[in-house]
DNA sequence: CTGGGGCCTGCCCCAAGGGGAGGGTCAAGG
DNA sequence: CCTTGACCCTCCCCTTGGGGCAGGCCCCAG
C-alpha cells in the first residue's frame, strides 16, 4: 500500500498535475482512490505504466480521444496503430517539405522563369471523352482509368501535338466543388462513327478550334501539387498584362464555367497547364 | 476597379470566409474598402498575392502572430526565415521519429532484453569531482567540460572498470528541479593529496564501497533520450522483483536524494545506467 | 414584391491544458 | 495548541485558429 498523492505521481509520470486532473475527468486515468471528504486523489505505483504510455502518446501529438481508444488495445495492436499513424505523419511531413522548398524558391525568384507563358493555335478536333463530377483525387484516378482503357482499345492516332490526350476542368475541383472534369483523346475525323459504335461508354464530340495560352510544367508535375498555383498565377499575370480579362479568357480553375485544359503526353507524366480562350 | 466581395476573394485565395474575417480583425489582411452602411468587405485582385502568401505560411502551421511579423519582411528575408523555421521543424521531426521507433519496439517487446539488469560490487574509491546544480542540457555540457579538463591534466589512471569516469545524479534534473549532478573521476589513493593541491577547483572525496545494479546502454546512449526512461523502468521493475524498495535502494532520478550514477568510458560515448544501493 | 443568395455581427464550441483565485487539509515545529 | 508551509481541491477565464449557427441586413432578378 504505497499509494501517493497527485504531486508525487505527477513527478514520477512526468505529467503535469493539471493534465492528471484532466485525464481523471475524461476517464483516461482515474486515481485508484479518491478521499470522500477532501476529494484528494491517490494513485498506485502500478498506474505509472499507463501514465507513462499516455505521456509517450501525447508527445506524438495523438489526441486524447484517440488515446482512450488505443489504451484498450493490447501491446502488439497498439504498436501497429502507432506505426500506422506515424506513416501518415511522415507522408504529411514530406508534403510540407516540398511546400517549403517551393515557397522558398518562389520567394527567391527562382521560379519566375519556370513558367513562361506561350500561345498556340489548336485546330478543330474530334475527340473521345469522359466527363464526370469528381473530387480532386478522383480526377487523377479518372484520368488513369481513361488512359488504361485507351491502351486496350488501340486507337488510331492523330499526328503531332494536337493528338495528345488532354483534360478539361469545366469548373473548380475542390473539397466542396466537383468539376466536372473531362478527359479527351483526339481521333481522326474519318473514324468518328466507327469508334463511337465501338466504344459506347465514351462520348464523341467536336472540340472547336481555338488559340490557347499555356505553360510547360515538365515531368512529374502531377506529383507536385504546390506547383499548380504558381502556374495558375503565371497565366493569371500574363492575362492581366495582355488585358484579356474581358475577352472571354477563362483564367481560373476556381471560377465556374472555366475551361482549364491540362495537356498530356500519353506515354509519360509530362503535362502542360493550358488556359483556353476563344477568339 | 474590379474589386470583389469576400466570397469570391475566398474562392480565389483558397482562404475561408471565416479566416478572412479573422485576418481582417487581426490587421493581417484588411479589405481595400469596407462599405460604411452595410459593413460589406471588398477586396482588390492585387491583394490575392498577400492572401496566398498567408495561406502558404499557414499551411506550414506558422502562427498568425508570427506571420504578421514575417509579412513586413522583403522576399529574401522572408525566405530565410521560413527556411530557418523549417530546419527547426525537421529537427523536431527526427526526434519524434526516434521516439516512435523506441515506443513501437518497446510495445513489441524488442527492448526487454536490451536492458538486462546486472549487479556489480564497486570498491571504495578516491575521486576528483565537480558537483553543481544544472538543467538537463547543462548536465551534459558540464560533463564535456569536466572530461576536457581531465584530458589536459593527464591524470594517473585507476585500473579496470572502477577507474571509469562516472556521474551521479543526486536529485532530479528537469525543468523545475536542478540536481545537483556530480561528475567523478577515480584517482589512485596514493596521489590524493598531490592532485588535490594541483587541481584546487575540483573536490576530492571518498566514494564508499557499495554494490550497485546497472544496465548497459551501449554507444550514443546520450543522444537517444527516449531510451533513458526504459532503462530507468527496467531497474525499477528489477528493484520491485527483488523487493529492494525499502532497503535503501535509490530507484528514481525524480526522487530527491537519489543516487543514480551513469558510468562512462572516458574515451567514447558508451555509458551504463547504474543505480547504487548501499548494503 | 418576393425569393434567394451574399454578407454582417454576435454568441457558443473544439483541444489540451495554463494561470490564478479562493479555500480546505495535513504534517511538523514552536 | 497554534501556526506555518506544503499540498490539494474546485471554479472560472485564457489561449489558437477558426467552425457553426442565429438573427438580421443588402441587393439583384424575376
Amino acid at each position: 500500500m504505497d499509494e501517493m498523492g497527485i504531486g508525487e505521481f505527477s513527478r514520477r509520470s512526468r505529467l503535469s498535475v493539471r493534465a492528471l486532473r484532466l485525464y481523471d475527468e475524461m476517464g483516461l486515468l482515474a486515481p485508484s482512490r479518491v478521499e470522500p471528504g477532501s476529494g484528494y486523489r491517490h494513485y498506485e505505483p502500478d498506474q505509472l505504466e499507463r501514465a507513462r504510455l499516455i505521456a509517450a502518446l501525447r508527445r506524438l501529438e495523438i489526441p486524447l480521444a484517440d488515446i482512450a481508444g488505443l489504451l484498450e488495445l493490447d501491446a502488439a495492436a497498439l504498436a501497429g496503430r502507432v506505426a500506422a499513424r506515424w506513416r501518415g505523419v511522415e507522408e504529411e511531413h514530406v508534403t510540407r517539405r516540398r511546400l517549403v522548398s517551393a515557397l522558398v524558391d518562389e520567394l527567391n525568384g527562382k521560379r519566375e522563369d519556370m513558367y513562361e507563358v506561350k500561345v498556340r493555335d489548336v485546330p478543330e478536333r474530334h475527340v473521345l471523352s469522359v466527363k464526370r463530377h469528381v473530387t480532386p483525387t478522383e480526377a487523377w484516378d479518372l484520368g488513369k482509368e481513361f488512359l488504361a482503357g485507351l491502351r486496350d482499345a488501340a486507337l488510331p492516332r492523330v499526328e503531332g501535338e494536337a493528338g495528345e490526350v488532354f483534360a478539361i476542368y469545366w469548373g473548380e475541383v475542390s473539397e466542396d466543388s466537383d468539376g466536372p472534369v473531362e478527359w479527351c483523346r483526339p481521333i481522326p475525323e474519318a473514324e468518328t462513327e466507327a469508334l463511337a459504335a465501338r466504344l459506347p461508354e465514351l462520348t464523341v464530340r467536336v472540340e472547336p478550334a481555338h488559340r490557347e495560352a499555356y505553360v510547360e510544367m515538365g515531368p512529374y508535375a502531377n506529383q507536385r501539387a504546390e506547383d499548380w498555383p504558381l502556374a495558375d498565377q503565371a497565366l493569371r499575370d500574363w492575362a492581366r498584362r495582355e488585358r484579356l480579362g474581358e475577352r472571354g479568357l477563362a483564367i481560373a480553375p476556381e471560377e465556374l464555367g472555366v475551361r482549364v485544359t491540362y495537356a498530356f503526353t500519353p506515354g509519360g507524366p509530362d503535362c502542360d497547364f493550358a488556359v483556353a480562350y476563344l477568339e
